[in-house]
DNA sequence: TCAGCTATCGTTAGTAC
DNA sequence: AGTACTAACGATAGCTG
């Protein structure tokens, strides 16, 4: 988009994709936060750096905290035009029951969808995974998880500890950090 | 962007606001997908729409199968050269031991904005999840879930049932239900 | 590696239909 | 409401220090 138009394809120079990562990253995200000013919309960006197996960024955080923060000091009034009353939610419910039935056709795709990405958890370090399939791939992540991590401590006392890491961090492993602990483990099998 | 700079501000006009809010939320999402390919990076991005309560828009699911379909035809030489050794595997950890341990501190962070999140679930309408706060809170959703759906089901007797929707969809209700499940507890309570 | 710098490109605000 | 257009604007690829 500037001095030269390039191709949608994966960028092979390690710096240039770098670079590109954070130029776009940051873009990206102040994009996410105007949306989310002017129209006034709940929206998240999230992007899993390579090599950055930290949480990642994401516009949520701080902003989560501060949306959260202005509904709390709404004036109870305020607060009470914003609550339906009783009998109102029962009939939004009927009406909604369409869009429910609808939505479990969504969830069925997704537990399709859920099923191949497991199986790919397994054997690969291509990963793209939306709220929804992390959710539902949580309980059995967490259970593969358990597996893994007995098998990474096994390979622990194979090797020596580093001089800078003394701290045993290995009883409380993320869940993003399965994604290399199954590599490892694929690795090795 | 355009024909006039806009301020960065709530867009007062119902046609308008909508209008951009259909543009940007479209550029958004190509630009998502294109640093995804660009760059190889598991990315997502999730924008919840004022009056339209459905899961939202995210560039994921066929993204997702997508790229992983991708993964799987690929050839299985260009695979192993994707997989690290067991002995690799083993000195990426080392390397790795200090982020490790600065993501634990993140982590720790999390918990805490978990612990307000999970705090106004119950009372107000305005969440905005990450994957990551997602992640931690599907536990303690479940339990809180569970509760809400044996309240719904009591006043699911009250109430007649609608003509088209005559199936029986409450033994199965998604995660995503549950944010109205819980405006309705929280308004019956 | 990182932070400017711009030419150039992509996005989009306003408009017309 | 939706599409099509386009002038203007913002984002950014490649460069430089």
């Amino acid at each position: 988009m500037a001095r030269k138009k390039i191709k949608l394809v994966w960028i092979n120079e390690d710096a240039r994709r770098r670079a590109t990562l954070k130029k776009r990253r940051k873009g990206l995200m102040k994009k996410v936060k105007e949306l989310a000013i002017l129209c006034d919309v709940r929206s998240c960006a999230i992007i899993y750096c390579p090599h950055d197996p930290k949480p990642e960024v994401c516009p949520a955080i701080e902003e989560t905290t501060r949306v959260l923060n202005d509904f709390r000091s709404l004036s109870e009034m305020e607060k009470s035009k914003k609550m339906m009353n009783h009998a109102a939610f029962l009939q939004q419910r009927i009406a909604k029951r369409h869009e429910h039935i609808r939505q479990y056709d969504l969830e069925k795709r997704q537990l399709e969808s859920t099923a191949l990405l497991l199986e790919c958890i397994a054997g690969s370090s291509i990963l793209l995974l939306s709220t929804e399939e992390l959710g539902s791939l949580t309980v059995q992540l967490n259970h593969k998880a358990k597996a893994v991590q007995e098998r990474i401590n096994e390979l622990q006392n194979l090797i020596p500890a580093p001089p800078q890491a003394s701290v045993d961090e290995d009883h409380n492993v993320g869940l993003h950090n399965y994604y290399e602990e199954m590599q490892c483990s694929a690795a090795t099998t």
